[in-house]
DNA sequence: ATCGTGACTGGGA
DNA sequence: ATCCCAGCCACGA
């Protein structure tokens, strides 16, 4: 099944992205590493937002992606800077006096993409 | 085809 | 610890 539908624009690797974005559990949180790392771009994170740029409205979970560093990069995407630090305290997770997530507690690594 | 930009990351000073 | 730089991939004009 493995196919290339390379075809208009946002369907080859946006496609990746949303089918692990998508999987990602409720209450867990994972980078831009490390889904750009399962679509085959470990070394293009960035892409890996614009995948999420484009998935902006969407049923894409997209503020449980963050940054390395735990920190909500992509916060002021959401249309409210609060609300993606909201959703995630919805789901229990926890964040850091700095206002970053809790990496070692909440930090999920989606499955190989294949 | 080329240039510029981006919700990133890692390494070096 | 912080700040700066370079690399990487995909998209839009």
């Amino acid at each position: 099944m493995s196919k290339k539908v390379k075809n208009k624009s946002g369907d080859d690797f946006f496609d990746r992205v949303y089918s692990v974005v998508s999987k990602i559990p409720k209450g867990k949180v994972t980078t831009y590493g490390a889904i750009a790392e399962v679509c085959g771009i470990q070394s293009s994170a960035r892409t890996v937002g614009g995948a999420l740029n484009a998935a902006a409205g969407s049923d894409l979970p997209c503020h449980r992606v963050v940054n390395r560093n735990g920190t909500l990069t992509g916060k002021h995407h959401f249309g409210d800077p609060d609300l993606m630090e909201d959703l995630l305290k919805s789901e229990g997770v926890t964040f850091r006096d700095n206002g970053d997530v809790e990496m070692g507690k909440h930090f999920w690594i989606p499955p190989k993409f294949k």
